[in-house]
DNA sequence: TATCTTAATGAACAATTGTTCATGAATGGA
DNA sequence: TCCATTCATGAACAATTGTTCATTAAGATA
């Protein structure tokens, strides 16, 4: 047997590293980072703030390790386990389908969360702008733009540029998904907003779709 | 004659007073409010942090003044001083001339500095969210609506449901600005995000106008 | 049982925070 | 000239900040 390199061991003292990160998750999302004390973290979890520093050595590192669990989280994985090369067959459908998964991530707590603390420290974190920047934003915009060439080699949508209709497809979902996060904030009710997700589709699909020749031959 | 109730005076006064929210806009909306110091704001402008003291009585007021301005900023005044009635007969002009000022913003630094403060505390203030919605968001969808409804009846653009053609106007150019300074924030060329201002109108225009019928007569 | 590791505690720390206040210089109006 | 106002200063404050550390309890391993 070889010995375990990695700082945190398993069985009891993982699951209390997790709760901080949550907790921690939770209220920097809500209260921004600056603004939340390593009491305030503790506190919400019932433990003396000295206990935290038996599994994070700063209030950075707890930071730090939320940013690195974003590349692995539902926000930035749009396209994850879809077959890419297929993809265009299914038409607006595949469309439709990316569209839910923006609208169902500010129903899940830890997404919306997660969402809130990108948007709040995008600003003054060069890591989160990158990891953004790459995994989020350029990565599904190049998605879509390979998706909708496509498209256009087989004929399904008008021919124009790909990556203008990537930025266009794209742009209305990550607007409508900040006003949903907006509004809850507010206890505002979010259905006119919600319905846009798919509205957008909709319209954005009947824009770019070939008419077919309904009666014409 | 009668006494003037006003705080602050004219003259020397004024100026010092000025100079504190200017670099306060400038500090908040790059570290944000919570992560900068008194001692910050007076250190920039070569003071002691007790000279804040005489013209507001906090920082927490240095703020709430800063968000006060933002409604009578260009940021949120982006229809401002059009005469809406007669908007309409623009046609494509009108909405070309709003993705401008849309562009334009960010070449602004006092603009980009408040887009900036705004995205960064929206999450935190609640009169910050009020604003960014009641002046900024409702406002120019709104009056985007009655835009569209208008070119509608005079069939210069297809018939569809004017509010969601207004969200669909409005979302990319927002997303397109925070781009922007997110990009510059890295130094990073804007320039493929800029052109995308223009290129969204053109796509819009050509996907919502009516075809003229060039040789059927 | 004895030993080692893990993790929670309470107390303390140095630094930094927003804010107050008495003092004094400068200014402008009477 | 005198007076009142405006505003910057330096020093100080109480509170809060992130972090450290010796101690201890609990659980696993041998």
């Amino acid at each position: 047997m070889h010995t375990n390199d990695v700082i945190s061991s398993p069985s009891k003292g993982s699951k209390t590293k997790e709760k901080i990160l949550k907790t921690s998750l939770k209220l920097f999302s809500t209260k921004g980072y600056a603004s939340t004390t390593v009491r305030d973290i503790a506190g919400a979890m019932g433990i003396k703030q000295s206990a935290l520093y038996n599994h994070f050595k700063s209030k950075d590192e707890i930071l730090e390790t939320l940013i690195s669990d974003l590349t692995s989280s539902a926000i930035v994985t749009i396209f994850e386990d879809k077959d890419s090369q297929e993809l265009y067959k299914q038409g607006k459908s595949v469309l439709m389908s990316i569209a839910t998964i923006f609208k169902l991530l500010s129903f899940d707590a830890q997404n919306e969360a997660l969402f809130k603390l990108l948007m709040q420290e995008i600003y003054r974190n060069e890591r989160i702008r990158e990891i953004y920047n790459e995994y989020f934003y350029q990565e599904n915009v190049k998605k879509l733009s390979g998706l909708f060439f496509m498209m256009m080699q087989n004929d399904m949508i008008k021919s124009s540029d790909p990556l203008l209709l990537a930025n266009e497809f794209f742009s209305p979902l990550f607007f409508y998904q900040m006003q949903v996060s907006l509004l809850k904030l507010d206890k505002k009710s979010t259905s006119s907003v919600v319905s846009l997700f798919e509205k957008h589709v909709d319209y954005f699909w009947d824009m770019i779709k070939i008419e077919k020749q309904t009666t014409l031959f």
